[in-house]
DNA sequence: GGAAAATAGTTACCTAGGGTAACAGTTATC
DNA sequence: GATAACTGTTACCCTAGGTAACTATTTTCC
């Protein structure tokens, strides 16, 4: 119940001493990974109210790590990463590996998949 | 990686429904299960910094949730749950068990202790 | 036994991050 | 073409966390 807490905590230090917020941080990640997405997709994505994605992605604008794409419905905001956004993706990707990989010591890959796995059939029962 | 924040965000909801704050709810649970605690212990367990436990430890007071017990070290404040604690800790816990059978549904009890041990390690990892 | 260090808790101040309600603009439905 | 549904924004509220600096006790250790 309570497990995740330390992790989510020692991970906002971490990423702030990196000048990102994991806010922001799960955007990018996203953006990263899948291309481009709508605000409704990363709300939906991160569990969260639209004005909650709104606001953040507001913040990574100023920042300049992301960029509007055309889109036929003029009434969705669809982004993606800038040349800067993606920069600073990969570079902050690097303490966050070694961050996991100093968390998961000791936890055979096997477990680490089986863990993810159970997590994610989790994610999926809350989400629907 | 993110698979966690969407219970987060659903327990919180789920817990101001019934006049609780996650913060408060991880206390009492504390408390119903170990008795007493210092505020230092509590900090530990919730991995936050003592401010953090002094501002919810004030709120749970207020609400007469906790009460202080005596201590042979003056520095230290210990509490316990009071009468009415014990009974807000009992009336919540019906819906948050609701609320985690739900997101386990398809997965068997031997997955759930996998996962659970898997993630007591990591945890671990991080607190030292 | 007393000075210095460590420990427990508090206060003040700052920030991130989330929610709801109400709204405008756009697209789908029928 | 009217109505419903969807996307995003704004305004306002709250929880939850952090750091720095402090007081009051207890421990350490010379």
């Amino acid at each position: 119940m309570m497990l995740y807490r330390p992790f989510e905590n020692k991970l906002n230090v971490l990423l702030s001493e990196h000048g990102m917020q994991r806010a922001q941080w799960t955007i990018l990640y996203y953006l990263y990974h899948f291309g481009s997405a709508t605000l409704v997709e990363l709300a939906h994505y991160q569990g969260v109210e639209k004005p909650t994605v709104t606001r953040t992605v507001n913040r990574l604008e100023e920042l300049a790590y992301i960029e509007q794409v055309p889109s036929k419905d003029k009434r969705e905001k669809r982004i993606m990463l800038t040349q800067l956004g993606k920069k600073v993706y990969v570079e902050t990707r690097v303490p966050i590996d070694e961050f996991e990989a100093e968390i998961l010591k000791g936890i055979t890959e096997h477990e680490q998949l089986d863990a993810i796995r159970i997590m994610e059939e989790i994610r999926n029962n809350i989400m629907k």
